[in-house]
Parts: C-alpha cells; sequence; structure tokens
DNA sequence: GACCAGGCACATC
DNA sequence: GATGTGCATGGT
C-alpha cells in the first residue's frame, strides 16, 4: 500500500475524532447483549434495535439458555420492532445453536478461542456475514478487527481512497495494516465513519462541509 | 408516499 | 463471478 494512503487514514481518524468526538459506541451491559444487537441491527435503524431488545429484555430472554428453548416464530413476534423478523429470529436461532454446540452456550468460553478462529467460526454461521462478524469481534468479544461497512466504502470511494467496487477484505486489511492493533481505536473509527456519513456523506454529489473535505486534495 | 437504515443468503444468468 | 431479489419495521 502507498504509504501516502496509511498517513491518510491515519488523518482522517484525527480528523473525525477532533470533530465528532468519541461516540461511545455499544456500551452494552453483557456481551450477549451487543452480539444480538449486532444481528438485529442488520440492515437496519439502531432506533428499531433498541425497541426489540427492550422486548427480550422485558420477557427475560435476553439469555442464550432463554433464546435456546424459545422457538423461532415466538422469538420472531418479539423482534418484530427490528425488521426483517422472520429472517433474524433465524439468524439468532442459528447464532445461539452454534453457541451451545461448539462453545458450551458460553461466552466467555467463545472468547478463549483464537481471534482467527472464531472469525472463521462465525462466518460459518447462516446469517452471519463479514460485517456482523467483524462487529460481534470487536465489539462484543474485545478482538481487534476493523468493521466495515456501506458507510466505509462510501466515504473511502468518495474521497478516492478506494475504488466503489472494493471489496470487504480489501478495506479491512487497508485499515488493519494502516493502524494500530488497537481496541479503541478500531472501535472508535467505526463510529465516527458512521457518524461523518450520516451527517455529510447522504447527499451526491459532495458532501458540504465534511470535515474530510480538504484532505482528499492532498492524496 | 418515497426513501433510508450499523446485511445476508440465495437464485439466476 | 457478477448481478438481482427477498426480507419488514419505523423515522424523516
Amino acid at each position: 500500500m502507498p504509504r501516502s494512503r496509511k498517513i491518510f487514514l491515519q488523518q482522517i481518524y484525527q480528523k473525525l475524532l477532533k470533530k465528532f468526538g468519541p461516540q461511545f459506541w455499544w456500551p452494552a451491559p453483557t456481551r450477549f447483549e451487543v452480539i444480538i444487537g449486532a444481528i438485529l441491527t442488520q440492515n437496519t435503524n439502531w432506533a428499531n434495535v433498541e425497541k426489540a431488545l427492550t422486548v427480550l429484555k422485558d420477557k427475560r430472554l435476553l439469555s442464550p439458555q432463554a433464546l435456546y428453548k424459545i422457538t423461532p416464530r415466538q422469538l420472531a413476534s418479539c423482534i418484530k420492532p427490528a425488521g426483517y423478523f422472520n429472517v433474524k429470529a433465524k439468524r439468532i436461532k442459528n447464532f445461539i445453536r452454534f453457541l451451545f454446540e461448539v462453545h458450551e452456550g458460553k461466552i466467555e468460553k467463545m472468547r478463549q478461542e483464537k481471534p482467527e478462529n472464531l472469525r472463521s467460526q462465525l462466518l460459518c454461521v447462516n446469517g452471519i456475514g463479514a460485517e456482523t462478524a467483524d462487529s460481534i469481534l470487536l465489539y462484543a468479544l474485545d478482538k481487534p478487527f476493523f468493521v466495515v461497512d456501506a458507510y466505509t466504502k462510501r466515504i473511502l470511494s468518495r474521497h478516492g481512497i478506494i475504488s466503489p467496487d472494493a471489496d470487504y477484505a480489501t478495506i479491512q486489511q487497508l485499515f488493519m495494516t494502516s493502524l494500530r492493533k488497537n481496541l479503541k481505536v478500531f472501535n472508535e473509527y467505526h463510529a465516527l465513519i458512521v457518524r461523518c456519513a450520516k451527517e455529510y456523506c447522504k447527499k451526491k454529489p459532495l458532501c458540504e462541509g465534511c470535515p474530510l473535505e480538504d484532505l482528499s486534495k492532498t492524496l
């Protein structure tokens, strides 16, 4: 990778942090809740996810044991506010089944797995793709994997750092080889990208007032 | 009423 | 292997 691109990614982080400050993403009370949230938030507004999580909490269903017992149909009816409730119910059940079959139903057991192995295992669960796997690894399990999403792609391609058709692994590598392997930075950086894209990167062709505006000129 | 939101798997060509 | 499509609610 060109050295300039590396520095560029580091500069973007500093700019975003300066502009928006820390984002405090995912301060959920349990790792398990973060994981379920990661599945529920697929292609969905976070506010809707919180509603679904509240229902699960109120019904005392937000535990591996409880979700193991519940039927997909019952689960679907609880998570309706998050949208795609039938698919997501299946996906959550798939994850729970994996958790019990491979890690005795225990998150802490799962955390003992070697990070690379764990990522492969998660990707084998039907319904968990690269982004959801990395969100789980980073935000729930404290494993340093950079999360790439639609916003990340949009911002980077808009500022000419990647081509619009760059794939997930390529973009992830870009970040992971440019930055220290640091949980806090990975966590914050992804959240900052989402924040920036939401506020400034919606309108085509250019995002007026975006803190990254001037950077692309220096590339 | 259209559009969007912190994706993914599957069908089809 | 690329491209298209279904899944669904709630806020703007």
